[in-house]
RNA sequence: GGGCGUAUAGCUCAGUUGGCUAGAGCGCAGCUCUGAUAAAGCUGAGGUCCGUGGUUCGAGUCCACGUACGCCCA
């Protein structure tokens, strides 16, 4: 029978139903169940397996949770794999710290192998912390034991053999050391979570970057990128933002002496001798020291490696005469009177904790500069495009660095370069023509990148050989752009008497390489026949990129350059900060470096592994760049030279490494990367999927971000992750090859087998392998670098599904229903791994962007804030730990909480109070630390207590109600059931309102709109809570007669609606539903499933809208609300009966449906008798309104005065439309036909009636007391203070007890004689006397004080 | 700097093809009801619908410009 049912106490109820799960081990009982079954296919994105579970990662957990738990009701097969992502840098940072490493140098030192198996053994510690969580959480997965991941993270490193049992498979036991084990986890025949980390997870992302070799898409980029020193590492874009800082910089000004502008530079030309290579100064042109240009740095070590200066060709620079020393300024216009960062002086930098630092003065403006510096005159203007050119003096010429020839463009550089891209695509279009031809041909489209790399041509070439610079600069001059041939460029170097020393100096430039495509093309001498010889001999293949290489020193690029433009076609160099010439140093800044490519700057790369200057630096060489002492150098350096016009203190937000702290310097590093040039077949694939929620538009965002996006950089110098499988020849880095797997590295190795095999592919093991190459027979070592954490994430849908090893068991689980994650971050991350991954392994097997979609449907949500909106921090405190979320809300209010919530929008969870130490009872007893030996703090959750209030205390008091009542009055669920139709209306109703009830949480869970399912359960919990109940209470406590069929329907009725309920909260608040599942059935039907989660989802569409049943009710809600309101307007209590109450409506369905809730509304608003009828014409007055959504479609312009007139006409003219007639009435000499939906109506107190109109129903309250009315609402007055005592007094519901009372009004006492055996029935009074007692209380009957007292 | 998005009550957010007196929840105030309930119900106060201009009989809604914020890109 059932059990006796106290206070909800949840989350003692969530442990004992832990404990019941796993004794009865019903996971494994639901899984049997469903076996063989249509599957339902979820894919898990791998969690961090680095810390403990924070509230934040429950959100999506609880979706994966409750989105399986509905299927598995369903009847569906799951796979019921979770996932942990264990490599990578995150990793690594956290055991440098356990360890106290403190540099990569340190690591090598500890040893990298051992470095690894501790990595390995964090990630095995912490998941299985998080299994623990997850299984608290109510996270149903195929979890491995906690205990054997310990066991096995305590052995790794070590020859022990350890005995392992599979989840799948309990029984078997495994021994094997235990990396042995570790390597192979999660995978389909032993189950339990994937990691990344294992070999298949590994080998199969091997698979995919072979087939991106295979396309030819894989190749080694050099890319000036964020670099911490003291991490060593490159950062990618995503790790900058999180570490992006308010800092103040010493910015320079700094003044370059301009050396030639453009006439002179032509005219001075002419007469130049070939420079010698070691000439600093390679045009020899004189100095005009009383000329500079302006330039601008917050990172002064990079004037170091300065080669240009950019401009915006279409700014106007200002020529400014400073009157201290006669010196010439050239900068952008606009700048001089700027007042730069003047909103963030005043306002900040857009985050609270980013105001202007106190220390930093208001920047000056460079007027004010100059004009502090002795005064300045204007001498004039000049636009930068004819500026473009000009020869300064860099900073730092001195410097040896400044003299190193450098190849251009860097071999790797010639796929991402887009100017070179572009000129590629034009040599490949027009094969008819040379390649010297077309350059000069370029200038004819005008373009600025084809015209910078013209100029940098002739530039490459005037350095080597003047002669020729001249030539060309001469053919420039004198032929109109008419198409220069190779034919007659000979003819003018002939005529100038230049051509055998261009020949002769082309064939010094062995490096010049060219490709002639041109057929046609005939040499007019053996020379030009040479040197076709010499390009094709040593053409590369255009597969490979045409080339055209040179060599440059910094000091010979020292020019003003256009600045260029983005790719979105900005600008690059912009008036306000600055002066509006940017010094350029390609080798320490992004931008830079892509405009030095298109300009053929030389790139000087200044900075080593450790962010400290390199050889070739003179006095820098070996300081850290960011140094203050090196600003300082930097500083002394130009003030010897005179050239530093002023310093400042600069505050911006400026990267710095997440990691140690240290600012980010951008460095030029050679990285491995995927050539992306087939996103548009990725993007074909999400244009597939359905992206939810809809309003975030992540299918644009994702489609948005592929559009944009740059090459994948794939590697990362460091130590803990996927082991690139690219074997490279040091000798020729054009010479490489990728490993597809294990098994054709094992074929192909011709060293270093032996030692590597029986450990994992990880460094340090894996680099001992060596192949040979199969194009130059040369021996391949394995480029050191490990790879971007994201392919170990991305290539699930093909490791954990088995596509190399189980394939049938990969096509029956690819693609999945289902994956679901925080999405911020992840569009660019997982989602997106994802995506490009499966497009790439299936590109051989189908052209169908549908077949290569790895899920079908997103979910995303969004952050976990605290109850203020802000984040929550791990650093300061205020993020909340997941048990003391658990252990403090409850698991399902928090469940409830997290699938109620708009995914769209951020969750306001709530606060943690980090000085109020708890100690939480946990299912294993009190504990007040995490497991990182954080003590544990209160949390309070607003939203979290809404929860329980208004949707699961409602739906537990229900159930209390029940259950206390079926006990006592001694309730047989085996009864036969009353039949559906011979019950009363109100049974019908609610029953047919579960069924709607249910149909919606259907339809939520089935379009993954969790939140629709909640609304509509939390909707029905309350119309079972406060109508059904409420107003059924009598019925179940009615005197026991086992004939009372009534009683048996309102009993069986509710027994229904929260056993069905029960079944529908499951998925999402799994532990209460238990409870009341055990009660409510299994303590009377042992036959019944054992567990609540191994029912059969309800499907109740045969009652499913019944509008017949529900329309009723909710007509009588909305009036019996509105009478309400009328009884306040009248300030008349419900308790005081009244006569009558009108309702009207024109609609005779509704009369109808009024007429069957009589009863229910004379008794909710306390009225003797309810009228229905068809209209209140005779009791109020009628307003009359235009209705402008139907009267505006007709009359457009005359809607302002029907507005004005209908309220005006008398009530008789229009209220023939109260009949569904129409009329016809007069505006502006125009008649117009009004019908009833012209008009709205309202309606006014008549005397003695409180009237409202709520819709179509009209509803008219009497007012009119008679004494006898009046007697009767003391009766009542007297029954509620009567049964306040009883709850007072803690008395027994069934108690008798005797009144005793006293007053002197004798209204009050005329109504107590009256009506004593109705108050007698309803206080369970044997007798009702006057009298007065010492402890009487004093309390209100109507308006007279009466003194009462009870005793039992 | 560019692209996208957002701006509605103290807070969080709805608001359909343009149409009634702009809504809900929370919070606040008051009232009511109460032999399941530490509950619940009702009412009220609270609005420059970011600003300006335009289209329209009519704009929270559409258009333009501006402002602020967010995200992405640079």
């Amino acid at each position: 029978m059932f059990e006796k049912v106290g206070d909800a106490d949840f989350v003692r109820g969530e442990h004992d139903v832990l404990r019941f799960w796993a004794q009865q081990q019903i996971f494994n009982q639901l899984r049997k169940k469903n076996d063989g079954n249509p599957a339902w296919s979820f894919l898990d994105g791998p969690i961090t397996a680095n810390n403990p579970m924070g509230v934040h990662h429950a959100w999506g957990r609880t979706y994966k949770d409750a989105f399986q738990r509905y299927w598995a009701m369903n009847g569906r097969e799951l796979r019921y794999q979770n996932g942990f992502d264990c490599q990578g840098l995150w990793v690594e940072v956290e055991v440098e710290k356990q360890l106290g490493l403190g540099a990569k140098s340190e690591i090598e030192k500890f040893g990298i192998d051992k470095f690894v198996w501790e990595c390995k053994k964090r990630v095995l510690k912490y998941a299985a912390v998080q299994t623990e969580q997850s299984v608290r959480l109510g996270y149903w997965m195929e979890w491995d034991d906690p205990s054997s991941l310990r066991r096995l993270a305590d052995a790794i490193g070590t020859d022990e053999e350890i005995a392992f049992s599979p989840p799948k498979k309990p029984t078997d036991v495994i021994r094997a050391k235990a990396e042995q084990i570790v390597e192979r986890l999660g995978n389909p025949d032993w189950g339990g979570s994937y990691f990344t980390f294992s070999t298949e997870n590994n080998e199969t992302i091997w698979t995919f970057l072979k087939k991106c070799f295979e396309r030819g898409k894989v190749y080694r980029g050099h890319d000036v990128m964020p670099w911490s020193g003291r991490g060593g590492s490159a950062y990618s874009q995503m790790e900058v933002a999180d570490g992006r800082k308010l800092t103040v910089h010493r910015a320079l000004f700094v003044r370059l002496p301009i050396l030639a502008k453009g006439s002179e530079l032509r005219a001075k030309g002419q007469t130049e001798n070939p420079p010698s290579s070691s000439d600093p100064q390679p045009l020899a042109l004189s100095p005009q020291p009383s000329e500079y240009l302006l330039i601008w740095t917050t990172t002064p070590w990079t004037l170091t490696s300065n080669v240009a200066a950019m401009v915006n060709p279409d700014l106007e620079y200002v020529q400014l005469k400073a009157k201290r020393d006669g010196a010439i300024y050239y900068f952008a216009k606009d700048n001089l009177e700027f007042q730069r960062l003047s909103k963030e002086f005043k306002e900040g930098f857009g985050r609270p904790e980013w105001q202007w630092p106190k220390d930093a003065p208001k920047l000056k403006s460079l007027a004010q500069i100059f004009k502090e510096q002795g005064g300045y005159e204007i001498l004039g203007t000049v636009f930068g495009r004819d500026m473009i050119g000009w020869r300064y003096q860099g900073p730092f010429d001195d410097l040896p660095a400044q003299h190193q020839e450098v190849e251009f463009p860097p071999e790797s550089e010639t796929k991402r370069n887009q100017a070179w891209a572009k000129y590629r695509r034009t040599a490949v279009t027009q094969r008819k023509t040379s390649l010297l031809t077309m350059i000069i041909r370029s200038e004819q489209e005008k373009t600025n990148s084809q015209h910078s790399f013209r100029q940098a041509l002739l530039d490459a070439i005037n350095v080597h050989c003047a002669e020729v610079g001249n030539a060309f600069r001469e053919l420039h001059n004198v032929s109109t752009p008419s198409i220069v041939t190779a034919e007659n460029l000979e003819i003018v170097l002939k005529n100038a008497g230049l051509f055998d020393h261009v020949l002769g100096s082309y064939k010094e430039l062995s490096e010049l390489r060219v490709r002639s495509e041109n057929e046609s093309f005939e040499p007019v001498s053996r020379d030009w026949q040479q040197l076709r010889d010499l390009a094709e001999k040593i053409h590369l293949d255009l597969q490979h990129g045409l080339r055209l290489v040179f060599f440059s020193r910094g000091v010979d690029c020292h020019r003003v350059i256009d600045g260029g433009r983005d790719f979105k076609g900005s600008p690059n160099v912009v008036a306000g900060e600055g002066t509006g010439i940017v010094h350029s140093a390609p080798g320490c800044g992004d931008i830079d470096h892509q405009i030095g490519l298109a300009n053929g700057l030389v790139t000087i790369a200044p900075l080593g592994e450790d962010g400290r200057f390199l050889d070739g630096f003179g006095p820098f060489t070996g300081k850290n760049s960011v140094a203050p002492e090196t600003v300082d150098l930097v500083i002394d350096e130009l003030k010897k030279k005179d050239l530093l016009v002023a310093v400042e203190k600069y505050p911006h937000i400026y990267p710095f490494c997440w990691r140690t702290g240290d600012e980010l310097v951008f460095r030029l590093v050679d990285e491995w990367f995927i050539n992306m040039d087939w996103r548009k077949e990725i993007m074909d694939v999400t244009k597939e999927i359905e992206w939810l929620p809809d309003s975030v538009q992540g299918q644009e965002r994702e489609l948005e971000w592929l559009g944009n996006m740059r090459d994948w950089m794939i590697s990362k110098k460091r130590y803990w992750g996927l082991a690139l499988p690219i074997w490279i020849n040091p000798e020729d880095p054009s010479d490489f090859e990728v490993m597809g797997s294990l098994a054709e590295l094992k074929g192909r190795a011709v060293e270093g087998w032996e030692a590597f095999e029986g450990h994992t592919p990880h460094k340090p093991w894996i680099d001992a392998v060596k192949i040979k190459s199969a194009k130059t027979g040369a021996v391949l070592s394995r480029v050191p670098d490990v790879g971007n954490p994201w392919l170990d994430a991305g290539i699930v849908p093909f490791s954990t599904l088995g596509f190399n090893t189980h394939p049938d068991y990969w096509k029956r689980w690819y693609p999945a229903d289902l994956v679901t994650e925080c999405f911020p971050g992840q569009f660019r991350n997982w989602f997106y791994s994802m995506l490009a991954l499966s497009t790439m392994m299936q590109y051989d097997r189908t052209d169908d962007a549908d077949e290569k979609k790895p899920f079908k449907t997103l979910l995303g949500h969004r952050l976990v804030m605290n109850e203020a909106g802000k984040p929550m921090h791990k650093s300061d405190g205020t993020a909340i730990w997941f048990e003391e979320a658990a252990e403090q809300l409850g698991v399902d209010t928090m469940r409830w909480m997290y699938l109620q919530q708009n995914p769209a929008t951020d969750l306001r969870f709530g606060t943690r109070h980090k000085d109020q130490k708890v100690t939480l009872e946990t299912v294993n007893g009190p504990t007040d630390k995490t497991i990182d030996g954080v003590e544990t703090c209160k949390v309070e959750s607003g939203p979290a207590d809404e929860v329980r209030r208004q949707v699961l205390l409602p739906l537990w008091n229900s159930y209390s109600f029940f259950i206390n009542y079926a006990r006592l009055d001694g309730f047989d669920p085996k009864t036969p059931p009353v039949p559906f139709a011979e019950r009363p209306q109100i049974d019908r109703w609610i029953l047919t309102n579960l069924g709607d009830t249910i149909f919606n949480a259907r339809k939520g869970f089935e379009t993954f709109d969790t939140w629709y399912t909640t609304d509509h359960v939390a909707k029905f919990i309350e119309d079972l809570s406060n109508w059904y109940i409420r107003r059924n209470r009598r019925r179940f406590w009615r005197s026991r007669d086992a004939a009372d069929r009534d009683k048996l329907a309102a009993y069986q009725t509710l027994h229904h609606c929260l056993v069905m309920i029960t079944k529908v909260i499951a998925p999402m608040t799994p532990f209460l539903a238990e409870r009341m599942y055990q009660n409510l059935v299994r303590s009377w039907d042992s036959g019944a499933p054992e567990s609540v989660h191994l029912c059969d989802y309800p499907q109740e569409d045969h009652l499913w809208q019944n509008f017949d049943l529900l329309a009723p009710m909710q007509l009588a809600q909305s009036v019996v609300a509105t009478g309400h309101r009328l009884r306040e307007s009248i300030d008349q209590r419900v308790r005081q009966p009244l006569s009558e109450v009108r309702v009207a409506s024109r609609e005779p369905t509704d009369r109808m449906r009024l007429k069957e809730m009589c009863d229910i509304i004379a008794d909710e608003l306390n009225v003797k008798s309810v009228v229905i009828v068809d209209s209140l014409s005779d009791i109020v007055a009628y307003k009359y309104r235009a209705n402008p959504a139907s009267l505006g479609k007709k009359h457009g312009k005359l809607l302002g005065k029907l507005r004005e007139l209908i309220p005006t006409l008398p009530a008789a003219t229009l209220a023939p439309l109260r009949d569904g007639q129409s009329v016809t009435i007069q505006v502006d000499a125009e008649s117009i036909e009004l019908v009833p939906e012209d008009v709205s109506l309202s309606v006014e107190n008549a005397a003695g009636w409180a009237s409202a109109a709520d819709g179509d129903i009209e509803i008219a309250l009497s007012t009119a007391l008679t004494p006898a009315l009046l007697r009767e609402g003391m009766a009542r007055d007297f029954v509620r203070q009567v049964q306040q005592l009883r709850k007072d007094a803690d008395l027994q519901i069934e108690q008798r007890i005797r009144v005793t009372y006293n007053t002197t009004d004798a209204e009050v006492q005329a109504a107590i004689t009256e009506w004593a055996t109705f108050i007698q029935g309803e206080t369970l009074a044997d007798a009702l006397v006057i009298g007065d007692i010492a402890d009487a209380k004093s309390v209100n009957v109507g308006d007279v004080t009466v003194r009462l007292s009870i005793t039992a």
